[in-house]
DNA sequence: ACATTTAACTAACACTTGTTAGTTTGTTCA
DNA sequence: TGAACAAACTAACAAGTGTTAGTTAAATGT
């Protein structure tokens, strides 16, 4: 067992995402961050750099993770069905993995500050890649011809939704998951 | 033209909103608020208890425009697919008048103090009214045979993040986008 | 054994927070 | 004209904010 144990770095990082996603970044004080630790506040800068930073961190990991995710995908010979697939897979691997992050990313990111360039540059782009498996779909038939924004719009905001509601499910088996959303997403709800 | 003009009070309201959008709760202080009006921080207490009570304004008004509609459906004997129908644009419809209540709605709702359980209950029961519709339609076979928590969790968060996406674009046409909802999230995108 | 490093501590800082008190100014109406 | 009121103002408050400085105690490496 090398289990490779966790630093207090990255103990304060994960703290402070859980607290994040109960109060957000700005109702959450370095005072009650260090007492869910069990230390000082002034003890957490032997650590981190400041509570921006913390912030920093927790956003884009995540964010590049995604970014990893999508070039890969975007790279990949699938069909456009196939790649909405594996985005599916990508959303809720991230998520389930990472339930206290994802809720800074979704609400939080506004409060980033030398970083908010770069992590919108990754958001867009991210965004412009979805698009583009969208439109290729339609071009190659794959996808009914409708309105590919509001697509994405659609399929992207459940996906990015998905740390709110994988806690509240008890069996969260994520192969599973995807599959039912990948049903549901693709082909509808109508018999 | 009696047009009778906004009060002091809805104006503070209003633009609270606006800043609870683009910041957080948390992140908005009444001097903030007081200078996007007008006026000094201190002169919002005339026409407000606290800071608290503008938050308690937005949410549950909107929180509970959500209940009238979904029980006015409830109550009409349209099919399942139709009753999805009206639901949708009730989302459209709230969506698009309160782009900024809706996000506090969404982001800010556990701030709340007062009137926090009070809201988890409307919200409780608008999610079992909900997914009581889906079940009915899978019962009568209008609605595919899946996970009717997954189909529900899918369709609401489209829903409820409406009021992100429908600034970005320029023509805001609340029955047509609500028709490509429709289509989008009943038939799927595949074809 | 001793020097170094790590990571906790206490104390304090400069500033911001929501809110209250008391006052002033302009408008409304008898 | 003058009393009454609404709504702005200034000044201040007590509490809380992120963060720094300086100190101490335990662990580590030579």
């Amino acid at each position: 067992m090398s289990m490779k144990s966790e630093t207090r770095q990255e103990e304060i990082v994960r703290v402070a995402a859980k607290l994040f996603k109960e109060k957000g970044y700005s109702a959450v004080t370095m005072r009650d961050l260090a007492k869910a630790i069990g230390i000082k506040a002034a003890s957490l800068y032997n650590h981190i750099n400041s509570k921006q930073d913390i912030l920093n961190k927790i956003i884009i990991s995540l964010a590049e993770e995604f970014t990893e995710g999508m070039t890969s995908i975007q790279s990949s010979d699938a069909s456009c069905i196939e790649k909405l697939k594996k985005i599916i897979e990508l959303h809720v691997r991230i998520s389930s993995q990472n339930i206290y992050g994802m809720a800074s990313l979704n609400n939080d990111w506004m409060h980033l500050e030398d970083k908010l360039n770069y992590y919108q540059k990754l958001r867009i782009d991210y965004e412009n890649d979805f698009r583009a498996i969208l439109k290729e779909g339609i071009a190659s038939g794959e996808i009914v011809d409708t309105k590919p924004d509001v697509m994405m719009f659609s399929i992207l905001t459940t996906l990015r939704s998905l740390y709110i509601w994988i806690p509240k499910k008890e069996d969260i088996n994520p192969e599973e998951l995807a599959h039912t959303l990948n049903q549901i997403l693709i082909k509808g709800i109508n018999k």
